[in-house]
RNA sequence: GGGUCGGUAGCAAAGCGGUCAAAUGCACCUGACUGUAAAUCAGGCGCCUCUCGGCUUCGGGGGUUCGAAUCCCUCCCGGCCCA
């Protein structure tokens, strides 16, 4: 069975442990992002030499291929990837959003129909249409041996009207309601038991962002999420998100933020008691050739929560060209010991692959750091 | 030597009288990216100008025409065929 403890905080930060199955990781934590059961371009192995002690990994992805049973056969996604740690399967919720309306917006067609029911999604490319529901996405991150299951919710775009908002809260509190019953009833009388997440939705709305929260929390779930973020809404807006529901959420359950961010939100929403992040930002911005650099003495400069304790670089600019510098000079990651920016420009230039592993070994470095920090930080105030 | 096809922006390659500063691809430059339809996408890419717009281009030179990358003459260069 599942547990978390908090360990200390120092303000509204918050420092804790939990343990699921025997595996362990601290918070605050940032996970990377393995939808298909793969760290794009790295091994296993090497997000956790970093120091990575939980992965998320994606269900509607894993569901399609190799398929749910397959990897139940396999031992579930850690043993079928070679990941020894914790894993976090999102529900498919996200891709209602992202094949539902933003597909939508991006190339002017919707694969997505909801339903009370579940999700009709009609896969892009193929047009092959699949149906889950509630009960079926959390049966399948069973199935995929998911150590955190997270409910299927309707994430929905922005901006969105009071009205479009609260429905879909609705229904996702409806759908949260069948998860947990679903999921207790298949691990009734079970001791090994992977922990369930509700989703808070509601928009940049106040009354509906802690209606949400409350509705959640009176269902009980071993942590929170607060979903629908970070999907094109005015930046500011998550401070106040973060202000709305953070004291609904029980002390000692962990919240999860998805989906973000950038470093600085990442600082500012450990200050307001977040305890989990993921984000494709480290490894997409990463193959793209973004490059995180810590600013000199970045590090003494997180707890103003400003963007100044870092910069991005584009390493494939033409004034890295003959850059034999470190890529950076304040980072000790295996990258950074080994390789030039020129050379990381050369590969990018070049298209080799390796450009793309470089570059996401050290983001992720980058984040991993950022985390540690922030967890050394709280550690230290409570001497 | 004769014939023939061709020479277009960094490269490749469309265009064959006006709507052409010239399609497209590559290369190059810049920018986006937040629970991954993303090793992707967008913009720029003759010169000047912030913009409007202006200026010089389609091997060289000379013509025809209101107007030429597009037609004619000539020269230079390349491919192929025949001697």
């Amino acid at each position: 069975m599942g547990n978390f403890c908090l360990e200390g905080n120092k303000n509204n930060s918050r420092l804790g442990r939990m343990e699921i199955n025997g595996k362990k990781a601290e918070t605050p934590l940032f996970m990377p992002i393995a939808t298909r059961g793969a760290v794009k371009s790295l091994a296993m192995s090497e997000v956790e030499q970093i120091g990575y002690e939980i992965v998320l990994g994606n269900t509607y992805h894993l569901w399609l291929k190799p398929g749910d049973k397959t990897v139940k056969k396999a031992g579930g996604i850690a043993e079928f990837s070679g990941w020894n740690n914790l894993v976090l399967t999102d529900s498919g919720g996200f891709q209602v959003f992202s094949l539902g309306e933003r597909a939508k917006q991006r190339f002017g067609k919707k694969g997505v129909r909801l339903t009370e029911k579940g999700v009709y999604f009609s896969e892009p490319g193929s047009g092959e249409r699949h149906f889950m529901s509630p009960e079926k996405s959390v049966d399948i991150q069973i199935n995929l041996g998911a150590d955190i299951i997270m409910c299927l919710d309707e994430c929905p775009p922005y901006p969105c009207d009071y009205q479009k908002a609260k429905e879909s809260l609705e229904l996702t509190a409806r759908w949260a309601k069948r998860c947990k019953d679903y999921f207790e009833r298949k691990h009734k009388g079970k001791k090994d038991r992977p922990l369930l997440f509700g989703i808070i939705q509601g928009s940049v709305f106040e009354d509906l962002r802690k209606e949400s929260a409350k509705q959640l929390v009176e269902l009980g779930f071993d942590g929170y999420a607060i979903g629908g973020v970070a999907v094109g809404e005015p930046r500011e807006l998550l401070k106040e998100i973060l202000d709305w529901t953070m004291p609904i959420l029980p002390e000692n359950k962990p919240r999860y933020l998805m989906g973000l961010g950038k470093p600085e939100e990442i600082v500012r929403s450990v200050s307001k008691g977040v305890d989990m992040f993921d984000c494709v930002i480290p490894t997409r911005e990463g193959r793209h050739g973004r490059i995180f650099l810590w600013r000199k003495n970045g590090f003494s400069r997180l707890e103003k929560g400003e963007a100044d304790f870092y910069k991005t670089i584009n390493i494939s600019n033409e004034k890295f060209r003959e850059d034999f510098r470190p890529i950076d000079k304040h980072c000790d990651c295996s990258v950074c010991r080994s390789y030039t920016r020129a050379y990381l420009r050369h590969l990018f230039s070049t298209g080799e692959t390796l450009a793309a592993r470089l570059a996401s070994l050290h983001n992720l470095n980058f984040y991993y750091q950022l985390i540690k920090r922030l967890r050394n930080e709280i550690k230290e105030s409570e001497k």
